[in-house]
DNA sequence: TATGAATGAGCCTTCATTCAT
DNA sequence: CATGAATGAAGGCTCATTCAT
């Protein structure tokens, strides 16, 4: 099971009692993740364009000429913001899932919770969000994230579910569709965690781990009693 | 349930003593609905803020100063947005769908191909990708639409699962993580709709029927092999 | 002598006391006008860069945002400006100066009066002041200018030379040079005027018409005492 | 008379103890020179408001912070510009010209000419079109170069022309408007130059000799053909 | 002395909202 | 009712100036 690797974006910055010395020049290096990370969060909570520049720059603790320092204007903010966070991780992923040795249904639902710990419970699973909702605005930077996100996610699931047919554990079945059957819930629960769970009730709250793992029981086996015909 | 009036409309009796003006006057009435579809359409397409009131009021083929004789702001546009594409259907789904007659199986996919068809397809669709989109800068209007729409949906579904397992066709389930297996297609599908499918090119596009099938499928029988234990 | 014609440009507009009335639409075929009039008075006064917006809204009593209304930016308004000023006279001035009947001498010197009380003592001097202090930001306007007053002036003023050497009047002299021996005081009085005039102490203004008469005589008698060779 | 010091510049004694930094040694002494040539090229080509400090100190070489360690700020630095090209040069130029022995019309060419070499055809040129340029924003400034060179340039033309008429050699004249004659054309070639020049065709290019000696002959000569009456 | 990161006041421009017609 | 001219608060961005290094 591979050691859980650290949170690969340390979004909200540690800002851990280093002593206060040499503000000038520790900060320098920082400061364009910090902007970053401010940005997304405000983008992600208030959409692009009702987040003031100036509140970014409040958040990075310094002042809005300064952000204009290393972000020529708004719009590149935003895009940098989108590439910064474009995790090339599938690579990765590729390998350490390409090593797993147990069965493909442990695998499938293995990679889901991956997925939830590195992507969905962090501030990264935020550009998602935002990039959907600001796909009609950044036309060009909605293709880019499915170029360069989406359909390498898709390809990396597919290659999962191609595993199970190859051993006998999956039936055949039609592997883009299904693969859409895996990425939806993760969807579904990236967009609810950032625009509805806060504002529902708590009977309404739904436990990520708990619906992943419904889902993966319901798609391996399915809700019919069995014996029965649909 | 039904959608509560737009409350700043003064519908006022029709002004059928001027018969040869019966142009304006038939324009009149429909003035608020013809705003508001302007306004959905602009809202789900370049967001609240960034949409301005002067592009509504021309799609809608008014004034800008018209469009505020019928709403006194532009927030309270977009809630009167929301407000009027709450369906109040459930109501009447929910007997529509109390008399359905077959076995539990096609009556979820029948539910799901009927969501399709009324909301999925339709202009309808796009308020949900609106209001979570703009949930951060409305939780007002979010909360409400939790309330008026989602929880809603959530119980219909919820009645047709547990018909199934009543009606000893389904196994015994958690019956809250199974229905939103079944809403988080609908919404992946209705979020893809108004965000990445415009920009994706055609081999990524996403057949919603078949998709929406497909899901059924696997939820219904699962992806193992018969005989396979995970 | 044909009637001195009123000045072109009332560029201080009367605001003679028409009654209030119609506040709204009489104003709003008054205000470009108004507008490029204060425009045109404060970016000689300031030069372009420090002049601001609001400054000038202001000073033709309306809001900053008016201004907008009917200028894009501040970069039309300034090449609006511009083109407001290129008087399109030169075709009416040939006709003019085409009868004039007395002799050459007379001619040039009414040429030039004529020019400094339709231009150099209205607020059309500023437009050349403006475009000469600009030009190094400016250049295409700079261009223009040159294209659409400079070089229509200089024709005229040499046809108006020709004249006096066909008629037998005027030596053969370098055509070129000569015009611009008669622009020169022109550009200068009117540089003078909009820039060290106002700061220079009483004892050193010019009187623009004593000036242009010296002129005028020296360039026609000479300066050498008769007889003598130079 | 002679340029009044830059009052900001440290003029330390030579650090000449250490030889092998001599290098920067000297540039520290030329910073100053360096900023106000950069300053007077960047001032004159786009004018004050629009010339940025940074792009000053690029051209001279140094970074922005540099600027202020010898003018205090931007305005100071407009103003030493124009201390330090205001030429105390008419001193010399009255032994100069006092001390000339050739007949006075002469000398009123060699005089013109000699602006031109010296003043005219250098950088030095564009500190009169800055000044007229940015009289509106900085009076003092104006009214300064007014005083400290326009009326010395003055009194010495006039000088001149006195000592024609003291030969014998220029009828009586109306001495005042006579010398704004020979200013005018000069302070036209200088606006030319740096406003119209860059942006005319070819065709329409001035050769200042020739047009200086063209002038210097019919002032001198007249236009008239002798004999007429005008 | 020199640097360049940081600041924040200031300006152009936009746009929701008002209101006289 | 409808219009569209007018407003002014707000926000993106610039740039002179400061100051720690």
């Amino acid at each position: 099971m591979s050691a859980p690797p650290t949170p690969v974006t340390p979004l909200t910055a540690p800002d851990n009692g280093a002593e206060p010395r040499q503000r000038r020049t520790r900060r320098k290096e920082a400061r364009p993740g910090e902007l970053l990370d401010a940005a997304l969060a405000l983008f992600v909570e208030k959409g692009f364009a009702s987040t003031r520049v100036e509140e970014v720059a409040a958040r990075a603790g310094v002042s809005k000429g300064t952000l204009f320092l290393y972000f020529p204007s708004k719009e590149e903010l935003f895009k940098a913001v989108v590439r910064e966070n474009i995790a090339g991780r599938f690579a990765e992923w590729n390998l350490e899932l390409q090593g797993f040795s147990g069965n493909s249904a442990e695998l499938v639902r293995y990679s889901l919770h991956v997925w939830w710990e590195r992507i969905g419970m962090t501030a990264a699973s935020g550009i998602t969000k935002l990039v959907m909702s600001e796909a009609g605005m950044f036309p060009e930077i909605a293709a880019f994230y499915q170029q360069e996100v989406i359909a390498p996610g898709h390809d990396l699931l597919r290659r999962i579910l191609q595993r199970g047919i190859d051993r006998g554990e999956f039936r055949p079945m039609q592997l883009d569709y299904a693969v859409y059957s895996l990425i939806a819930p993760m969807i579904f629960l990236l967009m609810w965690k950032h625009s509805m769970a806060p504002c529902a009730p708590a009977s309404q709250q739904i436990d990520p781990i708990g619906f992943i793992d419904s889902q993966v029981d319901l798609l391996l086996d399915g809700m019919l009693v069995p014996g029965q015909t649909p």
